[in-house]
DNA sequence: AATGAATGAGGGTTCATTCAT
DNA sequence: TATGAATGAACCCTCATTCAT
């Protein structure tokens, strides 16, 4: 009876997480379609069969990837965020999207574009809780600083796109470009000049008094 | 047993560009897996077998397909620029991009990000066929503003990713987010904002003479 | 109008005679299944729509090709040998297939075997043309050589089986087995060999008068 | 939609077999292309889907019939033969294909010659396997009587043509032949009838001291 | 709770056959 | 007479899903 000795029996609460994390990386390395549930299984430690214990099917476990994977990550990102200056905001957005970006979380947004036809459900869903979310802290910001004077007047409901355009181009520029180009990104310099152009195209001119 | 009398009607040099047309609004539509050849033969006025006469398989015609939209799209791109200012040139591009969003060709980029992990080929060509191409036209238009004084001194080599990005997130919001978002994208502001905001940052600051 | 100059403008009359020519070599090569009407349509130097033009269908194609190919050889070959001794009248049989071996038509048998339980037509009309024949040929030599003394009695109508068996091996080795052997079949020394061997098993016995 | 209850009932180990059984009917009964998987399924008391559990695919089920038939019958062959004189194992030979003949291994040499071509790997192994084996073994023997003045001097390396000839002209007529000819194949009868006259002209000429 | 053998619908691909030109 | 583009039925193979154990 004695199992593998470095991990000690798994209870059937650890089961979901462990398929949805197999899942998770099995989605973004292959895509939806290309995923076989054999495979997920075989990274989960599991069978086939026991995938529909705990997910009636394929697509309502991709679902439940997503889900589990964004639903913890937005709720904080507001609050933390709250007390900074509106240029801090920004720097502080485009790192955690830097930092997420080299996680297998990174490589959601790809997924998720890849599936917004054929999963409509999971496409609302995404837009529901992440990005309408998100755009709207950035709006805020963005009107924040604006009123503050931090900022020259501009079409906030537009900045947003973009603030994170550049970001995503990032994101999604590591895992389909990347092996292609001449030298790999960096994205840490991405970012400083993301925001070196932002800032400086958003600051109140001279003349403005 | 008499047949639909309409068989067998059109000429061969018509063929190939009625597929290939056919398979991009089903690709674009379904992604490259869940496209069925017998729906592109369909779409096309053909069947399945017909598909065969013209390309060995479904991963070939892929490829023809993105061939066949992007190889004329972009010889012209670079000549037709060559004139103009730094600023008018990034005006003219953004304003192509949006022209083209609007046609089945808009939908290539979601397209190509999807498959890029199956089709590296696919991933590849598009690159160096349009990818690379395009970011170098832009570095050398930035790297013209900054020498001419147009534009302050740059990050060059990175802020060609904060010159697309932007219409990138636009291209891919219009076939993602697009039907779940309050109010449609209105591109033509995007386009604005972005060149707003872009230039004001590109814009060389008041001490440096 | 030039056609091609080597050879004149082919008659109607030759194209039956192309195309059965050129599809024994396909069916000789392939067999039947794997031989594509594509490929045959090719070698013979039209198009798959002629074929139909001189043979409805496959099955009638391959009918065609057997009985072209077999009919001429048996009706003289019963004549020729009338006259021999029973003795040279073996030699001169074993002599024949040899030659005939070599020749597009040596792959005729293991055709037909292949193919007799998907073409019982085609074993039933060689059986009549060829094997019967064939074999009451030479059990009518037996007889003869039984008869004149120069064959001691044995059961002739099992002898003859005795007679091809050594030369169809022969045939179809040269066909599966001879690439994998580590030398060639000699096909004159198995030929003496089998001559040697079954006109010994044949002579009568010194003790019966 | 409840199903046939009878599903799932058979246990791992028994399945191969069972398939491989009902593929061997199957191959020897239409050849290799004209075999569809589904009947063979059928046979076997499963569905299609099922044979790929076992076996990747059509070619590999093939070859997985041929040596699953063919490996055990040989070891025991040779050694059960070598205590015997050279008639009596010549005599030993014939009866033993005579009782394989009537098995559905007796249809494996006409199914390998008409797939040489198409497997050329079948028809090496079965050359090493079966063929080479035997005949190193008929050799061996027909030595062995040459040595022990039991049979006159002969060409050993083709006599041993002339052994196996008649015996594979005889399991082939009766799966392509027999049903076109008059009298069936009395296989008794051909065993007698080649003995009598094969012993007969290897037996040591008088003359011969 | 977990297994994994079995299923069967679905799609890619081939190729004999047809028929307008 | 000859073409060759087009057809469509047939077959191999995959894989999400089921269910007896």
């Amino acid at each position: 009876m004695p199992e593998a000795p470095t991990r000690w029996r798994r209870r059937k609460e650890a089961r979901p997480n462990e398929i949805v994390a197999a899942a998770l990386d099995s989605f973004v390395e292959r895509g939806y379609a290309a995923t076989r549930l054999e495979d997920v299984a075989r990274r989960a430690g599991v069978t086939k069969g026991t995938l529909y214990l705990y997910f009636p099917n394929k697509a309502e476990l991709f679902k439940a990837v997503v889900r589990a994977v964004l639903s913890p990550r937005l709720a904080d990102m507001a609050g933390a965020m709250a007390t900074l200056s509106a240029s801090a905001f920004l720097e502080r957005l485009v790192i955690t999207v830097r930092d997420v970006a080299a996680t297998p979380v990174g490589g959601l947004p790809k997924l998720i574009l890849a599936e917004s036809g054929n999963f409509p459900e999971i496409a609302r869903f995404y837009y529901e809780e992440v990005v309408e979310r998100g755009l709207n802290l950035i709006k805020g910001v963005l009107r924040r600083g604006v009123a503050s004077g931090e900022f020259r007047p501009v079409d906030v409901d537009y900045v947003c796109y973009c603030v994170v355009g550049p970001m995503l181009l990032g994101v999604l520029w590591q895992r389909t470009m990347e092996p292609y180009a001449a030298a790999p990104l960096d994205y840490d310099r991405l970012c400083r000049t993301h925001l070196d152009i932002l800032l400086a195209g958003l600051r109140p001119t001279e003349a403005a008094p």
